[in-house]
RNA sequence: GGGGAUGUAGCUCAGCGGGAGAGCAUCGCGUUCGCAACGCGGGGGCCGGGGGUUCAAAUCCCCUCAUCUCCA
């Protein structure tokens, strides 16, 4: 059976028992900022699970795209050398909220894998958590499956839960025995071995419990039911293979890799594990890409980038010295597009990132291969041949040049390294870390009101004046303590939740509405809107005079004039969004967007800077939308209608069934909650304000609409007509008057420098210097007015030329100090040092000042100082004469 | 979140307390029938930004921004 077939198979039994199909999630959890990655199909569900969150169905079934980098369990490490880590895997999972239980998810279980795919139930082991008599029960009397075929476990293995608090439960596995021919072959060997011969292939998670702050734990009044299935390890089960690459979801893309590096799959153990690794970290990148993470140097980009730089260096031991990762990426694309129409949707994108981020990778290694060979020969001078421990740290720390590959240059030219010396730095850093993440991130625990959960109606799509209740208000008490309260007094602040509202809360990159509330006596101010992700509105009020009671009616009234500005930018972004396509290709893709009344702010996937013709078309395509006046519709559907129609879905935009689409005639069609104009004409003019990169591979515009875009004209004619009148000229002849100003502001400074220079070493200022022969060379001592140092030296190499050789003396007074310079000429320095001189100088006058042979500086802040120092530096000239 | 590294001419980088440099690119002149090549000359710099120390800062210290990199 292939494994296509068997995603297949799941999913269509579940939904012959009643589960509704639901779509494989992001892999950028929507809902979680505390996780990097779905990394289990219950993710989508939390929510779900937490109560938080409804569905139209109570049982659910998906196979859902995972990815697991890093962490206890996974090390990225591992990935190609065992026979099923993954960092890219997909999930079979079914789902019960509140519906079927332990029982059922046992039936359906058993029933899937004995009697729809066929496994011999004699290989079939159960564990169960040491406490669950239930589960223990139901396996034995229901199933029949043979008492010494079921293990208890303990808490680390059968025991799950969502995090330190909130809903947990006992779990139950299905293991399959390979039989003992496989694994370690120990006669010890049991379910609990490490080894391959017990392999785990269905985690069912009976969720029961809510465990609270102190550690107890309370029995939920509708236990809910998570189950998870590797499709990989199952599928290499039914294939009656041993390992997960053997299996025809990765068999295409071993021999692609094997082909085009010239190897064969099968013949080394390392040249195996490296075609195992690219083929893993392919998927991996592909898909993380297609859900719109990008390489970068922190985050989730960086777990990215580090999967792929992995896949290069596995990929330069199989003697792939050019970008190869993207060829192998749309292999991949090729295998798995149809079932995941992001990846085919996005494959010219998901290659650019791929090859860019390879080209990058290689200029890292050059520059690590630079350094690495600076320190073998500096070892060799001293006859070393060990690379010590922090060398080799520092490479991987600084340079990010991995350590087996410096272990594999060092090998080259004969040199060991020093490993144990890396690893004690590597503790070390780890150390570090930790001690500084466990200090800073917990006093977060603020005291919090309880949460509400009623969802605020809505109104604001229609109308911007409501009136309401008030359902509750919260603020903080007299301890600072958030808590529900039962009024609020003129001068306090508060969040108000009501019955309904106008007040648009900040939520899809658009900023919550202003206004104000009013009732009899009563004026308050809507400083800001928020949304929860249950959708209740909270309005943050500012009392200015009368009292705010629970319970009581109040008008809502929008900022009207403030809305609209927001409405014309949001309406911009769409058009800005299409018109970005049609100039740039179909690979833009919006990443991130802000509305707000003063302008708008749109991220997307492009990899060059614009130029001014592009953005000047891009102007001109989204103002052509505005004067043709499109009517902008919007329609609730469900989400699969709205993909049917085309409209555009966002990368992180957690979406319930139903779905708002807004289009704009027919150029554009999004999914989108946000407040839009009633046609296209009511934007007005749209001026892009700015263009910028915000990391490699995207960009930012800043754009303005309607009445902001004549503000933002209206500053730059301004600054144009004010700046024609400073440089007396029309604003047409700004450009050409301001560059001839330039070049002859240089041709000024030059012939400044010049005379200064004149006036310095000439006949002007004759009287303050003397000249005399010392011992056969020149000795120059002159005051000048200089400005600053420099000039004081071009004075000094004037006098230096004019006599050849011999000593300048110079002093001049500025900035409220006296400073001295000694210049000896080429030659001379032997004889004089100008350092030691300067040095005997400053001592004698209380300053300070130095250098060397040829040159010396210093100063003073006493001005009467001059003679004193003159004094000296004739002093020392005798001396040398001498 | 914590650590390390790097920001200098259009590009690649050297300099790391005492006159901002090299190579490539560019422009001019020369050589050439012409080109490549070569020779000579020129232009181009807030030495990432801000503060401080110092007689003197591209250089040392602090802050900040950007990029790279490791750890969490």
């Amino acid at each position: 059976m292939k494994g296509s077939e068997v995603r297949a198979a799941f999913l269509k039994y579940f939904e012959s028992k009643g589960h509704a199909i639901v779509q494989s999630s992001s892999l950028v959890p929507g809902n979680d900022p505390t996780l990097l990655f779905t990394n289990a199909g219950m993710v989508q569900f939390k929510d779900v699970f937490l109560g938080d969150d409804i569905r139209p169905y109570t049982r659910a079934t998906t196979s859902q795209k995972c990815v697991r980098a890093g962490g206890k369990h996974n090390d990225l490490e591992n990935v190609g050398f065992t026979a099923r880590h993954h960092t890219f895997f997909e999930m079979l999972g079914n789902f019960s909220f509140g519906d079927y239980f332990k029982q059922g998810a046992i039936e359906y279980a058993w029933d899937f894998l004995v009697n729809v795919m066929g496994l011999d139930s004699k290989r079939l082991l159960v564990s169960v958590y040491k406490d669950d008599d239930e589960a223990y029960g139901l396996w034995k009397d229901k199933i029949g499956v043979s008492p010494d075929r079921i293990v208890r476990l303990g808490e680390k293995d059968n025991f799950w839960s969502m995090g330190d608090t909130g809903p947990c439960g006992p779990c139950s596995e299905i293991i399959y025995d390979q039989g003992p021919g496989v694994g370690c072959g120990k006669p010890t060997c049991n379910v609990e071995c490490g080894c391959d011969r017990f392999l785990e292939i269905w985690n069912l998670v009976f969720m029961q419990f809510n465990r609270d702050v102190s550690g107890k734990l309370t029995p939920l009044p509708k236990p809910n039911i998570d189950t998870g299935m590797g499709l990989e390890r199952i599928t290499a089960i039914l294939q009656g293979v041993q390992s997960n690459y053997d299996t025809d979801l990765f068999k295409p893309l071993i021999s692609y890799i094997a082909r085009v590096s010239g190897k064969t799959y099968g013949k080394s153990e390392e040249i195996d594990a490296s075609i195992r690794v690219i083929a893993d970290h392919a998927r991996a990148c592909a898909f993380l890409i297609g859900d719109g993470i990008l390489p970068s140097n922190e985050g989730r980009g960086y777990v990215l980038r580090r999967i792929m730089r992995r896949a290069s260096r596995y990929g330069k031991q199989l003697g792939m010295n050019d970008p190869f990762l993207h060829d192998v990426a749309m292999q991949v694309v090729k295998e798995m597009g149809d079932i995941y129409p992001d990846l085919e949707n996005r494959k010219e994108f998901i290659a650019k990132v791929i090859s860019n981020e390879e080209e990058r990778f290689l200029k890292t290694l050059d520059r690590g291969l630079g350094l690495l060979s600076e320190v073998k020969t500096e070892l060799k001078e001293k006859g070393n041949t060990m690379i010590p421990g922090d060398v080799v740290f520092m490479l991987y720390d600084t340079f990010g040049f991995p350590i087996d590959l410096t272990e594999g240059e060092a090998w080259k030219d004969g040199f060991g390294i020093d490993k144990q010396g890396f690893e004690t730095l590597m503790e070390k850093q780890r150390k570090m870390a930790q001690a500084s993440t466990s200090f800073g991130a917990r006093e977060t625990a603020k005291g919090s009101a309880r949460v509400i959960r009623k969802k605020t109606k809505f109104l604001g799509y229609k109308t911007l004046e409501t009136t309401s209740k008030i359902l509750a208000i919260q603020g903080e008490d007299q301890n600072g303590l958030v808590s529900d309260l039962k009024e609020l007094n003129p001068g306090q602040t508060g969040m108000l939740f009501t019955d309904s509202t106008s007040f648009y809360g900040e939520s899809g990159g658009q900023i919550g509405d202003t206004g104000k509330i009013e009732a009899e006596g009563l004026d308050a101010d809507v400083l800001d809107t928020t949304k929860t992700s249950l959708d209740v509105v909270v309005h943050n009020v500012k009392v200015n005079k009368g009292v705010l009671k629970k319970g009581q009616k109040i008008d809502l009234k929008v900022d009207k004039a403030r809305r609209a500005a927001i409405m014309r930018h949001h309406s911009a972004t769409h058009l800005l969004q299409k018109a970005l396509r049609d100039v740039l290709g179909g690979h833009v893709h919006q990443s991130g967007s802000l509305v707000t009344d003063a302008r708008l702010r749109f991220d997307f996937t492009h990899f060059a800077a614009l130029g001014v013709d592009e953005i000047d078309r891009i102007e001109d395509i989204v103002n052509q939308y505005v004067l043709t006046d499109l009517p902008v519709t919007i329609k609730v559907m469900s989400k699969e209608e709205a993909l049917e129609m085309g409209a555009m879905a966002l990368f992180n935009e957690k979406y319930g069934d139903q779905v708002r689409v807004v289009s704009m005639g027919d150029v554009s069609t999004e999914l989108c909650g946000g407040t839009h104009c009633k046609s296209t004409g009511e934007i007005g003019l749209v001026k892009i304000v700015s263009e910028g990169s915000i990391s490699a591979g995207l960009r930012r515009i800043e754009a303005v609409a309607g009445i902001e875009s004549l503000k933002h004209l209206r500053l730059l004619n301004n600054i144009v007509i004010q700046t024609a009148e400073k440089v007396k000229a029309s604003p047409g002849e700004i450009i050409d008057r301001v560059s001839a100003m330039h070049t002859r502001i240089k041709e000024q400074e030059q012939k400044i420098k010049e005379l200064n220079l004149k006036i310095a070493t000439g006949s002007v200022g004759a009287s303050d210097e003397q000249e005399f022969m010392a011992d056969g060379f020149s000795v120059v001592i002159k005051k000048v007015d200089a400005e600053d140092v420099g000039q004081l030296r071009d004075i000094g190499d004037r006098i230096k030329e004019r006599v050849g050789k011999g000593v300048v003396f110079l002093t001049s007074s500025m900035k409220g100090k006296n400073t001295f310079v000694i210049m000896v000429t080429k030659g001379l320095e032997e004889r004089v040092d100008a350092g030691k001189i300067m040095r005997e100088i400053c001592n004698a006058v209380g300053g300070r000042g130095g250098g060397k042979g040829a040159f010396a500086q210093g100063g003073t802040d006493d001005m009467s100082s001059l003679t004193k120092a003159l004094e000296i530096f004739n002093e020392e000239i005798r001396r040398i004469q001498a």
